[in-house]
RNA sequence: GGUGGGUUACUCAAGUGGCCAACGAGGGCGGAUUGUAAAUCCGCUGACUACGUCUUCGAAGGUUCGAAUCCUUCACCCACCA
């Protein structure tokens, strides 16, 4: 039992630390019933999650699946600094209302994943507003400037004149403070928290604790492009909230080579099905695009169910193979003898006019499935579906 | 506090008086091809019913027939010195 939990909780790692410790919790909790606390920090940045999230909380499922009762920490006060990783600039400043805003459509979306029944939300705010200048002090004289420069990010950005503000330093520190208030025996995070994840360990000893965290690091889930990180702000992601058909729309729109990355990170399949997989798409049994449906079909089915994870695609074959036109687009009504131009700015399909010209003169725009090369075109009274590229749609009423 | 350097479009980055709506690269968008994959080829990438007009090169003024380019002030950033 514990072999097979060790075996899935080290599923997908890039990194783990201090393995024996989890296996003597996990051993412990088969053994004696005794469970253990997972911790995981959360920004309350954006409110929106997307896969790449979804790597974290399928690991922190999974240890709920073994004894675990996972800490879902909100660092509310964190986010007032903005940790450095991953970005180039210091962050903008979050006011707390927006904060506030954020945490409850974050959670709603988590449990899609996590058993909210073992898992305890807490917010470092709590504890961290409370510690003070005096313990703010003590706590910053854990660390050296060097050490904190042996961080990648830092030293990068030193080294090529980016600007680092002081208050960046405290990051690390005050969520390694949190492994210590919290007691955590496991703490989990992207590779890019190496330095953090490893900084509550330190400061779990200078703090008396008996036992350190241990540290479980996951990569980081490429975005679309295959190439950045998945992010918001890149706009390559796919939001767990986001429609059945958009969901199975992106991943089918991801590379082939990406496609296995994320059936490693995303998928409920064994590493033996997988690999099994790869063979038969590399020996041509199966169809790349098949394999690649199916992931698709498993992920859309993740946030929905499998009815509507077939719809989405049922419509998708229909809309790009059959070239038909999707079930559902907006609908605008206009006035007689619009210009096309401004009629495909209105129906947003173009953040211009000047720009629908262009696309004319392309042939990326369509009336009623038919291309336009007329850019002076007025529309008459009637009925007309527009389309702009090949994801683009509208219908448009004219009166 | 002192000295020097910098701020150009989504990003990086050329341009140091007219040839500048502004080289180039990346990204993005579109077309061909395809499996809405990759790769490849081609085109577009400030706005405006548009062979012309308008707004843009950190901000505000100024010099000039003419400014992203020169001058002044301000803001922000970086380096070195203290």
């Amino acid at each position: 039992m514990v072999k097979q939990a060790l075996e899935e909780i080290g599923r997908g790692t890039a990194e783990i630390i201090d393995i024996e410790a989890i296996e003597k919790l996990v051993t412990k909790y088969y053994d004696d019933g005794i469970t253990y606390t997972v911790k995981a920090g959360f920004d309350p940045t954006a409110p929106d999650l997307h896969l790449g999230h979804t790597v974290l909380l399928q690991k922190l499922a999974t240890f709920q699946k073994f004894g675990g009762r996972v800490q879902f920490l909100i660092g509310d006060f964190t986010a007032m600094i903005g940790d450095p990783t991953g970005k180039s600039a210091t962050r903008k400043v979050l006011t707390k209302e927006d904060i506030i805003k954020n945490i409850t459509s974050y959670t709603e979306q988590a449990f899609k994943i996590l058993d909210e029944s073992k898992t305890t939300i807490v917010y470092n705010n709590d504890w961290l507003e409370k510690l003070g200048a005096d313990g703010m002090l003590q706590l910053a004289s854990n660390l050296t400037v060097a050490r904190m420069l042996e961080r990648d990010d830092f030293s990068k950005r030193y080294a090529s004149n980016t600007p680092i503000a002081v208050s960046e330093f405290m990051y690390p520190l005050l969520q390694g403070y949190d492994s210590v208030h919290l007691k955590s025996d496991i703490e989990i995070g992207g590779t890019d928290q190496k330095f953090n994840l490893l900084m509550g360990r330190q400061l779990q000893k200078a703090y008396g604790l008996k036992k350190q965290q241990a540290v479980l690091m996951m990569p980081i889930l490429e975005g679309l492009d295959g190439v950045q990180k998945m992010s918001k702000s890149l706009g390559n992601y796919i939001g767990v909230t986001e429609e059945p058909k958009n969901i199975y729309g992106k991943v089918l729109s991801i590379s082939d080579e990406l496609m296995w990355r994320y059936y490693e990170l995303l998928s409920e399949k064994s590493l033996a099905e997988i690999a099994q997989l790869k063979e038969d798409v590399a020996s041509r049994t199966v169809h790349p695009k098949t394999a690649k449906e199916n992931l698709a079909l498993e992920i859309t089915t993740r946030f929905y169910n499998e009815e509507l994870a077939t719809l989405a695609k049922e419509e998708f074959n229909s809309v790009f193979k059959a070239k038909k036109i999707p079930t559902e687009i907006p609908e605008f009504e206009m006035e007689n003898g619009i210009w096309i131009c401004q009629a495909l700015l209105d129906a947003g399909l173009e953040p211009s006019t000047s720009q629908a010209r262009r696309d004319i003169k392309q042939n990326a725009v369509s009336i009623d499935q038919k291309k336009i090369s007329d850019d002076k075109l007025n529309l008459e009274s009637g009925e007309y579906i527009l389309q702009v590229g090949k994801k683009r749609f509208a219908k448009v009423k004219v009166n």
